[in-house]
DNA sequence: GTGGTCTAGACCACC
DNA sequence: GTGGTCTAGACCACA
């Protein structure tokens, strides 16, 4: 598997295997589709609770960027993936704002900030063209 | 005062309180020098606990965006804000790396991701040049 | 527990337990990877709040000499102990300009009070070897 | 006067006083029987209040490093310095052990957090031999 | 009056 | 059970 866990970190766990997942679809490492470990699986591989694995699925499901099948296991929305909705552009306001506040105190300038914003974007979606 | 709470959000209060002042300090509605509400008058025109001030107070002396004048209260860094450190370059990164995913996920375009920071930003310090 | 307080001290109780948790590092009574009382159970044992020895705690590990595992506990450093800042070197010299002062003022020379300094050193690593 | 202080520090001005008086004797700037400035004229030169100066008088001649008389002022002691007594020693002892265990714990080797000693000292009484 | 420290007791997220 | 957070209320050192 390609998610490594930092367990002295401050953000849970759940929440670290929440973005990795999330970042393995964004990256096309993950195809939608695609089948992820059973929730048995992967915590047995990452030394986890099963409760741990358990909650980012579900939350995953929520979000609507996984389906849970009885009988397939877990796998990568396959019926298109949710859009930008009004709640979720709020949200990513929210929280840019936080960082960019903390940029801008410590004297980022507003160009270097989003010159940041996109470098990530797009080392993120770099490898897309894979199988 | 300028700060707003929400205090059924699952982000912890002082949280809350860290970020805002940020953003105010960002924003030029607290310059440097500028004074703060004392922890126990802030605690009360809030409606919180002193300790929940003075734990997000703390948090930003550490950070050096504040001062902790013995006895006279607490102020805005006058003496130069921290710079933008590897740390916080690091820290900056991992964040946005988690934003970008969630973005790139709901078919957000780099461009437009890149361009909602920018535009947070500059609305951040639009309104600097006061008094 | 090894850790002694003295209540009616005027230092505080946190920094009693740094102190004392910090020499027991330093001793050799706890080693790297070592687990700690949980903060209750030291509270307990201690007969203090809890809130005080998360005081400490919290602080040692700003510092670097603990880990927080969450929901495991607390544990010494297991990956490498801070080294020797400059900004160390510098709170270390203001300290003991102080000492010195008030020891060449009754009239202790210098080579007693370095070798006073020495001793304390040596007796404090004195025991290192254990388990 | 040669006194500075840091009122952004966390150690009480108070302190910071008798710190600096007492490095002032041990450097010789200040001689036996040498008068202080009065309590009010200090206050007004530092930009501090009265109770403050007062207070580090008092401490300096408690310690028995000064003497106030009612018409000649505040003089430093000129009937010989206190000695090393027992209690002088175990606290000095006590302050050693919590720096040497802080440089062990980084790192600092015996013969190096000794030869920081000796030098602070040094350097201390370096300039001794004035008027 | 200000921040610093401490206590007692509570609820929650996490695992 | 563990640490994290929050509240309520108290005393003290400092200026």
């Amino acid at each position: 598997m390609f998610i490594e866990l930092d367990l002295q970190s401050e953000t849970p766990i759940y929440t670290q295997l929440v973005d990795q997942i999330v970042e393995g679809i964004a990256s096309g490492v993950l195809q939608p589709g695609d089948p992820l470990p059973s929730i048995r699986s992967l915590a047995e591989d990452l030394g986890i609770n099963l409760h741990t694995v358990n909650k980012a699925y579900n939350l995953l499901k929520q979000e609507g960027l996984l389906q849970v099948h009885r009988k397939k296991g877990v796998i990568v929305q396959p019926d298109g993936m949710p859009g930008v909705t009004e709640a979720f552009e709020e949200k990513l306001r929210r929280q840019l704002r936080s960082l960019a506040a903390a940029a801008a105190v410590r004297g980022m300038a507003e160009e270097v900030f989003a010159q940041e914003s996109r470098a990530v974007y797009r080392e993120m979606i770099a490898n897309r063209g894979r199988g």
